[in-house]
DNA sequence: CTGTTAGCGCATTCAT
DNA sequence: ATGAATGCGCTAACAG
C-alpha cells in the first residue's frame, strides 16, 4: 500500500510537503496542496497509525476503564470524558471490565506499552498496589478519592454524601432507614457502610441487617427490594437507594404493591439522572458529566498529580 | 524512559543483541544475554509496541466483531477462535458491537490504519457494501457465507440446516411445527425463514403467523414463549429452537405448565451446548470450536480466499 | 555468536 | 512556501 514517500514522487513534491498537507498545516501553496490530494485519491492512501504514533512518541489515545458500558452511571460518566476529549481532540479506548481484574491488567499493560497516552479508572477491582505498579509508565487518573496515591483523582466524597443523605431523612422523622448498595465492593459503598455505622451511633440505634440490600444496580433490582420488604414486620420507613434506576424500580413496584411514598416509606437516591425527573425522585445529585470532563483533563494535563472534589447537590422533589 | 538503544549501552552490547535476547533468539552468550537482562530490570525497560509493528510491518492482533461476548453462542466461538490464536503467536482485540454499526465500523476502521492485522466478522449488522470496502486494507473473514464476495468465510448453511430440522420432525409426524429466531435479521435468519417457506409449500401447509417467535436469544426469552403458547388454540406441536439456552428456557417452562415433552410438544434446538447434554434436549449440533478455529487460521492466511462449509450434525436425546 | 547498518512510515527542525 | 535531513524505537539482513 502507497506511503508518504510514493505519495511524494507521484505528486511531484517533498515528503515534508505531504506531511504537510496531511496534518492540515498553512503555507503550501493551492497547487501542491491539490496535486497531494489527488494523489491520496488515485493510490487510495492511508495513514500508518503505527507510524505517525511512533513518530509523534504519542497516540492521542486516552483509555477508560469502566465495568459495564451499558449503565446509566458509567454512561453519563463516559459521555463527559467524550465530550471534553473530542474538544482536544483525543480519542477514546473503552474498556469494559466487568470488574474482572485480568481486564483492568490489559488496560494497564497497553499504557505501559504506550498503546495509550493516559488511563482513567472510573472503577476498579484490582487492588491500589497493582495499579501503582503502572503509574511510572504513564498518567493514571481515577474516579474515586486517592489522596496519598500518585495519581490524579476527580471524587464526590461518599461518606460526607451519604452522612448527608442519612441526615436529611433523620430530620424529617426518619429513624429506620435503610439502604441499597450496588454489587461491586468497592471503595465507594465501604464509604456508605461507614457513614451509616457511624451515623447509627450517632442516633444511637441498633444495625438491622435487613435492613440492607445489595446487588441493587439496575432497574429491575427494585423488585427485590421491594419483595424482601413486604415480607418484614418492621420494615425500615425510609430507604437510600444506590441510584436512580433502582429507585425507579422500586417506586413502580410501590406503586404495585399500594405502598405510599413517601408516607410509609421515604426514598432518596442518587445520581440525578433524567429518570429522576420524569418520576419525581428526590435524589442527590452527583455531577457525573462534570467528574468525566475533569478526569479527561488530569489524564492529558499531566504536569503533577491532583485531587478534585466535586459536590452532590440535593434534589428535593416528591419521594421524601 | 529506556530504550533499546540505552540498553545496550548499559549491557555494553550492540541493539541487534539486544533484540536478540529481547525476542528470545537462539545463538546469544549466556553472559551478553544475562547482561543485558540486568540492565533490563535496573532500567525497568518496556518495549515500544508502536516501534515494533511499524518495524515488522504488523501487528499480531486480530480484531473479532461480536455483538455480545456474554451470549454462550458467541462464548463458544470466540473460545475456538482464542485457541487457535495463541497457537499462532496472535493476541485478539474484541469488538461487542450490540449490533450498532458505528461500532463495526471503528473495527474496520482500525484494519485500514493497521492497528490490526485481519478481522474475523461472527455477525455483523453493517451492509456487505460497506464491509466490502475494507478488504483492500486487510483480509477480512466472515461467519456466514459469502461466496461471490472478496472474503474467505467459514459457515454452516443455515437452509440446509433448517430444512434437515423440518424435516426429521416431519418425519416424526409433525405437520404445525412453530420456530423460534434470535432478535438479528442477519443472514443467518432469512436462510432459516427461507427454509420454513419452502417446507411449508412442501408440505401444503398453510403459514400461521403465530408460529414464530422472535427475540430469542436467552434462556429467560423461553417463558415469553410458552406464555403465547399456552393462549393459544391451536398451538405447534413441535418446535425449532434458536439454540439450547431458549431450549432449556421453555424446557423449564413446559414442566411449571405442566406440557409433556414430547409428547404435547416436541423441541428441538441448535448449537449443542453443555446444558443441552445436562437437560437431555435433542439438537442439530453446530461446530462453533470449529468453526472459530478456521475462522483464525483463514484471517492469518490470507493467500487467497478461501470458504469452507461445516456441517451440522443430528444429536438425538430425549425432547423430540 | 555478535555488531553494523539499513529500513519501517511519518513528523519536524533547519535551511533556503 | 518548500525540501533535505534527522530521528522515533525496533527488527532483520549482512558481514564478520
Amino acid at each position: 500500500m502507497a506511503n508518504i514517500k510514493e505519495l511524494a514522487r507521484m505528486a511531484g513534491v517533498s515528503v515534508a510537503t505531504v506531511s504537510r498537507v496531511l496534518n492540515n498545516h498553512p503555507y503550501v501553496s493551492e497547487n501542491k496542496r491539490n496535486a497531494v490530494e489527488q494523489a491520496m485519491k488515485a493510490s487510495n492512501y492511508q495513514r500508518n497509525l503505527n507510524a505517525v504514533h511512533l513518530s509523534k512518541g504519542k497516540t492521542m489515545l486516552i483509555g477508560v476503564i469502566v465495568p459495564f458500558v451499558n449503565h446509566p452511571y458509567f454512561g453519563l460518566l463516559v459521555e463527559g470524558i467524550a465530550n471534553e476529549a473530542v474538544k482536544n481532540n483525543y480519542k477514546l479506548v473503552l474498556f469494559q471490565t466487568n470488574y474482572e481484574e485480568t481486564r483492568e491488567i490489559e488496560a494497564l499493560e497497553m499504557l505501559k506499552h504506550k498503546q495509550i497516552d493516559a488511563l482513567i479508572i472510573c472503577s476498579r477491582n484490582s487492588p491500589f498496589s497493582v495499579v501503582d505498579d503502572y503509574t511510572k509508565y504513564g498518567p493514571i487518573t481515577l474516579c474515586e478519592d486517592s489522596r496519598e496515591k500518585n495519581m490524579s483523582s476527580t471524587f464526590v466524597d461518599h461518606y460526607k454524601s451519604f452522612s448527608q443523605a442519612l441526615n436529611y431523612l433523620h430530620s424529617k422523622g426518619h429513624k429506620k432507614i435503610g439502604y441499597c448498595l450496588a454489587r461491586n465492593s468497592g471503595s465507594n459503598s465501604r464509604y456508605r457502610e461507614k457513614a451509616y455505622e457511624d451515623f447509627l451511633k450517632k442516633i444511637n440505634e441498633p444495625f438491622v441487617p435487613d435492613y440492607v440490600f445489595y446487588d441493587c444496580l439496575y432497574f429491575e433490582d427494585g423488585q427485590t427490594v421491594i419483595q424482601r420488604l413486604i415480607g418484614m414486620h418492621s420494615p425500615p420507613t425510609a430507604l437510600i437507594v444506590t441510584n436512580d434506576q433502582v429507585a425507579a424500580g422500586i417506586l413502580v413496584c410501590c406503586t404495585e404493591e399500594d405502598i405510599s411514598v413517601p408516607d410509609q416509606l421515604a426514598i432518596l437516591s442518587f445520581d440525578n439522572q433524567p429518570i429522576a425527573q420524569v418520576m419525581n425522585i428526590t435524589t442527590l445529585e452527583i455531577p457525573l458529566v462534570e467528574i468525566g470532563k475533569n478526569l479527561l483533563l488530569q489524564a492529558i494535563n499531566h504536569r503533577q498529580v491532583h485531587h478534585d472534589e466535586l459536590f452532590v447537590k440535593m434534589i428535593e422533589r416528591k419521594t421524601v
